[in-house]
Order: structure tokens, then sequence, then C-alpha cells
DNA sequence: GGTCAATACTGATGCAGATCAATATTATTT
DNA sequence: AAATAATATTGATCTGCATCAGTATTGACC
């Protein structure tokens, strides 16, 4: 991707503010799997005063920037967001796709600006925290702390399997096991996404978007998924990719299943 | 690395007990880099109940292995500890060098059992953690807990840094960009290893190790070590590793130091 | 339904880094 | 100091993926 596809984003109007009243937080619909998951029911009128605004963005929005200081840190409510680092010849490696529930903008350089950008893949919500007001959230309710710190070890754990992934595995491995985690992901945090009569889940990435985040061009993704599809392991068209064979796809991609559970010795 | 020399050295004699009576934690040499950094000179008494042994471990040695349960997590008090997962062919995938100050062990799959193995590359000491207590700790002193959310997001960065060389920088640019990184670690974290002289620091990677970060063969980093010091960027001899250009090797590297400074929103 | 842009697909060729096979050097042990 | 093991170094060859250069298909918009 050319850089000026991203700094042109910037200039143009990125977010749409949804009409207000947005959801109370005792009615989100993803609260249970996001920061607040262990905020008693009691005190959801508490959380509630540090939600700044609710954001409906488009697709291909940049949410935030590298190099800039975000002005909020957001709970993805809906739709996948892709996590990026831009390099000097414009090219890009994805971090990760967040899924509903997760966290973003959470991490800053010491001078505030953010480490990587963020893009909408698909049209999403957001739930956005004022970053002023964070540490003083953070420090009056100890398991949301708590909660933070099982998310980052989770989010630890994905982000050392992909290095794994790009240090020790070929093309084709390294898709499987991207295809797997994602469907796991999905299927965890976007139930509505997934269909079980055809073992399948909605798949907004482009093959330049996997290539993007395995480290390999859109041609040989290309390439590999065609392997996929003739050894019969999945099938993926129309923005839907499905599973035929979760039980070789996970031995082909070395995919263990228990590291997508790592949690803090708390 | 062939799997049976993991496997060996598990059922060897691996922690040699330091002799007790051992440091309080008020004149703990790394506890400002720490978990405890936070906690007030007044209270390192309480801090102290929690540590349960201090462990001499010999180079070469495991600490701990995956898919089996900790009995303990660790902070690194001196030395240096690689942390890596093993493939099915044997081989491994380094996922990082645990410096003094480091917390290691700290996360784990569901059912209790390490989601890494973790290596003595030099003679060790480690400040021990029953898993048991660790969870009682968290919730007494809320600065441990984000501490913990601070170590965890410079960690996450690093990752992310290496996932980024990984996916797209040609392997000179990768082991340039390990060398820069490891210099700057190893000053914040263990300045007695940095001589300001010759702009070098200890340094005990071998060039199988620097293959197995960077996923790379022992053969091609040879190479392109041999590269780097013909262009009079480093030397790298007896252990010890000099940065004589280190613009030069930063431009190359695409080296990012405000990333390696990373601090979630608090 | 037609136009246009984005995405998917295919073939030919090139190269960075792997593999294989030694030899040389350095560190460790006796 | 000699023996041994570990690590480093070098050359020759091979290969997985990149690159280049298209064509085909799909989806979005008028």
């Amino acid at each position: 991707m050319a850089l000026s596809n991203v700094l042109s984003s910037v200039n143009s109007a990125v977010f749409q503010v949804r009409p207000q009243p947005f959801k109370d937080c005792a009615e989100c619909e993803v609260r249970k799997m996001a920061l607040f998951q262990g905020v008693p029911y009691a005190r959801l009128n508490w959380t509630q005063q540090y939600r700044e605004a609710e954001f409906d963005v488009t697709a291909k929005n940049q949410l935030y920037l590298e190099k800039i200081k975000p002005r909020y840190a957001f709970t993805l409510v809906s739709g996948w967001v892709a996590l990026y680092k831009t390099m000097e010849d414009g090219s890009r490696q994805i971090l990760k796709y967040a899924l509903p529930g997760d966290l973003l903008g959470f991490n800053v350089c010491r001078d505030g600006t953010a480490t990587h950008s963020a893009e909408a893949i698909t049209d999403v919500r957001l739930c956005a925290f004022s970053v002023e007001n964070i540490a003083q959230m953070m420090g009056e309710q100890p398991e949301i702390a708590l909660r933070l710190i099982e998310m980052n070890a989770r989010d630890m754990s994905i982000c050392q399997q992909h290095l794994v992934c790009a240090g020790k595995k070929d093309a084709r491995a390294r898709l499987a096991y991207l295809i797997l985690e994602t469907y796991h992901r999905v299927r965890k945090q976007s139930p509505t996404d997934f269909e079980a009569q055809t073992n399948s889940i909605r798949f907004p990435l482009t093959q330049e978007l996997l290539g993007d985040t395995l480290g390999l061009t859109n041609v040989h993704v290309n390439r590999m998924l065609k392997k996929l599809k003739v050894d019969d392991l999945i099938t993926c068209q129309h923005g839907r990719l499905a599973i035929l064979d979760e039980k070789r796809l996970t031995e082909l991609a070395q995919f263990d299943l228990d590291a997508q559970d790592v949690h803090p010795l708390v």
C-alpha cells in the first residue's frame, strides 16, 4: 500500500460521530469480552462516565496514525480493524486484526504518539475513551487493571506465535496458521459472524492484507490459497471462509489451540 | 538445537539453590528496573515475604519448559536468558532475551503449563516467586499491577518490532536491528556490561543463537555479520560487541529508538 | 446494464537465503 | 600442553518466494 494512501485518509474526514445518546455500558454487547468485563453490574454507571463517545467509521479509513498523538483509546464494538506499522518504502506489516472486544491505541511512545496505525477493514463501531481519563479510571478500579493484564497476556501470545510463523514456517503453513487463528478468534469474539452449518466465518481480508500480515506478496498468497483449496482444506470466496478439514489444517499449520488462551498467573 | 538436548537438561540437576540468607529487597540491585520498582522503600519488608528463594543457574541449563507447569516465576537478577518455542522438527524460535530486571514465566496456558521454554545463556541469578502467591501479591499492591502493565507494553512493542523485522527486512537489516536493540537494552538493564571507552557490550550470543532469533541459518548470519564488520559498522569477538557507527547502523536497520520505550496511557 | 476500479489469478524469470560439505578457529577439559 | 568439543568460516549448489508483466474476474457506482 502506498504511503500517500495513509496520509490522504487523515486529511479527509475520518470519523462520523454516532448520534447521541449512545448505549449504556449495561447494554453493551461486547462488555463481557472487553476491558470492563470484571466490573460488577451495579457499578456500570461508574464506568459509563469515562466513555467519551461512540464512533462509526467506514471501511478503509484510518483510526489513528503512527507518530501522531491519538486523542482516544478505543474498545472495538463491531467490525475488523488492522493494526500495522509502515516501512520506509511505503509497504506495511500488519501486527494484528482487532476484533470486537479488543482494546486499541492503549500503548504509546513516551512522547504520546502512536506506535502503529489502525485502519478499519470493514465498517466499524468504536467506544472511545479520552486518553486523559484513562489513568484515573485504571487507578479507581483494580479489576480493570487485572483485566488489562489478562488481555495483554493473550495479545502477547498471539504476537509471539506470529513471530514463530514468520521465522520458522513456510508460506503455506503460515497462511494456514493465520486462517485457523482468525477462525477461532472470530468464533469467540464475533459469534454472529460464524455459521455452524457451513463451518464458515465472515472473512473480509483481501489477499493483499493476508500478504501484509504474513510477510508474503499477494501473488504468493494467491498460490498458497489455491493449494489449500485444491487440497480440500478450505473454501474462500465472496467474503466468507469455510474450514473443511480442521484437523489436517491444524497439523499443517502447527497450530496450537492452547496457546490461544494464555493467562497471567493471577 | 536438537530436542533431546532440551529434555536431557530437565532430567539432570538444573538448579543450584543459593546459600541462605539471600539479599533483602531493599538491597536488590535490579529492583528499580523490575516488578517492585514502584513499591515504596518503607514497604519493602512486605514484598520480601513473597520471595521464595534465590537460584543460581549455570549456562545452558533450562529454567522451565514448554508444556510443563513451572513452580516459579522469576525476576532475572543477573545474566542472560533465552525464551524460545520449540518446533516439531526440533529447531527453535527465540522470542526474547531476558536481561536483568525482566520478569520470566509469568504467562501460562489455561492448564498452567508454560507457553515457551527458558534457557540460561550465561550463568544467571534468579529471584523466585512461588506461583501460588502471585495473585495475592498483585491484589494487595496496585502499583505492582501498574508496573506489570508497563513492562508488558514494552515487551509487546519489542515483539512487534521483531515481527516487522521478520516480515519486511532482509537478513542484514534484521541482524543490524537485533544488534542495536540488544545494545540499547544492555546499556539500560545491565550497565556494568557496557564499556563507554570502546562503545561495546558483553555479547554472549553465538551465531547459532542469532540465527534462531532472526529466522536465519547460522551460515547466513555469519555472512551478514562479516558484511557489517567489513563496512566498519561493528566489531564482534571474544564475547564482546562494539558499535562503531551507530548512525549508519540505525539507518540500515530501520531501528527506532522511540519504539524501545513504549508506555501504557496511565 | 455499462463503466471503472479493485481484487484475483497466471506464467516467466531472478535472487536472497537455505542446504550441503568442508576446514579453521576458539574454548574447554584433562 | 594436548585432546576434545564447540563455534566460526568459506565455497558450491539448490529452492522458495519475489518480481515483473500481464489477463481475468469481481464489485461499486452511475
